[in-house]
RNA sequence: GGUGGUAUAGCCAAGUGGUAAGGCAGAGGUCUGCAAAACCUUCAUCACCGGUUCAAAUCCGGUUACCACCUCCA
């Protein structure tokens, strides 16, 4: 049984989808006015990796990531720039596209922009209003955050210890507009020259927070699943969003809240955050570092638990990943002399070990766990393939288990075919003749000129192979 | 002030009552002409204090430190 921690029961349940068999699920996405940072792609990494296990476990998964393409900062920053809101947008919304196909993050069933939503969410703020749960003032909609008696559930606030302005974020201006000031805007009155749309409450755009209610309903229905992003969303926009959508629909929102921990920075680990200054950016690191080994870094510790960002955690993420890497390569070198047949014991063995992959998955997506099961894996696999003869349905068996519980974090183990070049194989040659008549300096030279080449090269009872370094 | 989280070896990190998984790094060894890769061996009493129990990293009470959220944040 798959259990998932609900941030809002504050324990691990029982997962069961609403529907059998399908996932609904809604991650928040982010406001694209600059290129995502590590953090962000933690939060997209997470729950890719979450969407691919319960892929991996055979349910169909409708995954829903929104945009934020219009606020504040989004305004501020187009003004900047010298262009328009929706330029601006589409700028960061491709760039966030390429960075995410980059770490091999699957697409979004849909990726809604809150721009292509506005008479949806018109609609339900005039709802809101016409239930009493919001009010129109000097061109603003608010929400009665008192009104909802649920709220401050999730992230488990008294509205009364609520220390208003304790973020140092207040709006003066708003402040006074505000009934209470634990209210919060539906709908923001446009500023001289900023991008607006008409509303009955005049030229504005929509808050930050009643995106997400309508998007999320409006492609997953009134209740799903799951609903998923970073620690710092449940308060208070997830809070927001529930009181929104519930007031409105009268039923459960989303079932399951799951909030992944931040990526930290510093020997302090500090959180990293755009606002703090602090970040790196996917578009930078990965100009230097393997998308691959940036995926296997998240996967190496429980999602909902904070994760640094170092130079150390990157080498360790490297040489970890080699390690996966280079079992599934021996195994490869071994395809081409195995014999045609299969031996039951691999056989045993896989089935234990991917039901152990299964075990600390399913456990609330424990992947240290999971990972510690293809360690053994590999260990299995390199027993294996040293032996003098092997079976080649257990060398592939071997490997395509590797490669499908790899491909549940996003990391795709292949066998390099670009490196197949005659001149390397005929300086092999030229070494083992070397070899055999003890010239050891002549060999030696070989080796260590290809090696200065990036090549290496290692002798086998199979013969030599050679590798990229 | 309110709320939540974290504290396990040099590093990363599992483990929520039964006597500390796993990986990296380190040390020793096997294999090798030498390497490389791999394999084998080795490496901690779990922040601190007190309590419950036959038994606690795990439960209870207290202390300390760090992080986060309290309407900008993944």
């Amino acid at each position: 049984m798959l259990k998932v921690y609900n941030t809002l029961t504050r324990q691990k349940e029982d997962f069961h989808p609403l529907n059998d068999g399908v996932v609904n699920m809604y991650v928040c996405g982010p406001t694209v006015y600059n290129y995502i940072h590590i953090g962000n792609a933690r939060s997209a990494i997470a729950f890719d990796t979450i969407r691919r296990y319960f892929e991996f476990s055979g349910y169909q998964v409708n995954y829903v990531s929104n945009f934020t393409d219009v606020d504040d900062k989004m305004i501020k920053a187009a003004h900047e720039q010298g262009i328009t809101v929706p330029e601006l947008a589409d700028k960061y919304i491709a760039a966030f596209m390429e960075d995410t196909t980059a770490v091999n993050i699957e697409p979004a069933t849909k990726h809604p922009r809150a721009t292509e939503n506005i008479p949806e969410i018109i609609t339900f703020v005039s709802d809101l209003i016409d239930k009493g749960y919001a009010y129109a003032a000097a061109g603003d909609v608010y929400y009665r955050a008192r009104k909802f008696k649920h709220y401050g559930e999730l992230s488990d606030q008294s509205i009364d210890d609520l220390e208003v302005g304790a973020s140092q974020h207040v709006d003066e201006a708003e402040f006074n507009k505000k009934e209470d000031p634990i209210d919060f805007a539906l709908w923001k009155a446009a500023k001289p020259g900023e991008i607006s749309w008409d509303s009955p409450w005049g030229p504005g755009r929509p808050g930050w927070h009643i995106e997400c209610s309508v998007m999320s309903t409006k492609y997953l229905g009134d209740t799903f699943d799951i609903h998923g992003g970073g620690q710092d969303l449940a308060f208070p926009h997830h809070e927001n969003e529930i009181a929104q959508s519930e007031a409105k629909t009268g039923k459960t929102f989303a079932r399951y809240w799951m909030h992944n921990g931040f990526v930290t920075v510093g020997d302090d680990n500090e959180k990293m955050s755009k606002s703090l200054g602090n970040f790196v950016t996917v578009h930078d690191i990965i100009k230097t570092l393997d998308p691959q080994i940036l995926r296997f870094l998240m996967a190496t510790t429980q999602y909902r638990r904070p994760i640094q960002y170092s130079q150390k955690n990157i080498t360790d993420a490297t040489n970890n990943l080699q390690r996966i890497q280079t079992a599934y390569d021996n195994l490869t070198y071994r395809q081409k002399d195995a014999q045609a047949g299969s031996d039951d014991q691999i056989h045993q063995q896989v089935l234990g070990l991917v039901a152990e992959f299964k075990q600390a998955m399913d456990d609330d997506f424990n992947a240290q766990n999971a990972i510690a099961a293809v360690y053994e894996l590999v260990k299995v696999s390199n027993v294996y393939a040293q032996q003098a003869t092997v079976q080649q349905v257990s060398v592939t068996e071997l490997q395509e288990t590797m490669a499908h519980l790899m491909s549940v974090f996003g990391i795709i183990l292949e066998t390099d075919q670009s490196l197949d070049d005659d001149k390397i194989k005929a300086l092999i040659e030229q070494r083992n003749q070397a070899r055999k008549d003890h010239d050891f300096a002549l060999s030696d030279q070989i080796r260590d000129d290809l090696k200065a080449q990036g090549i290496v090269l290692e002798d086998t009872p199979q013969g030599t192979r050679y590798r990229k370094e």
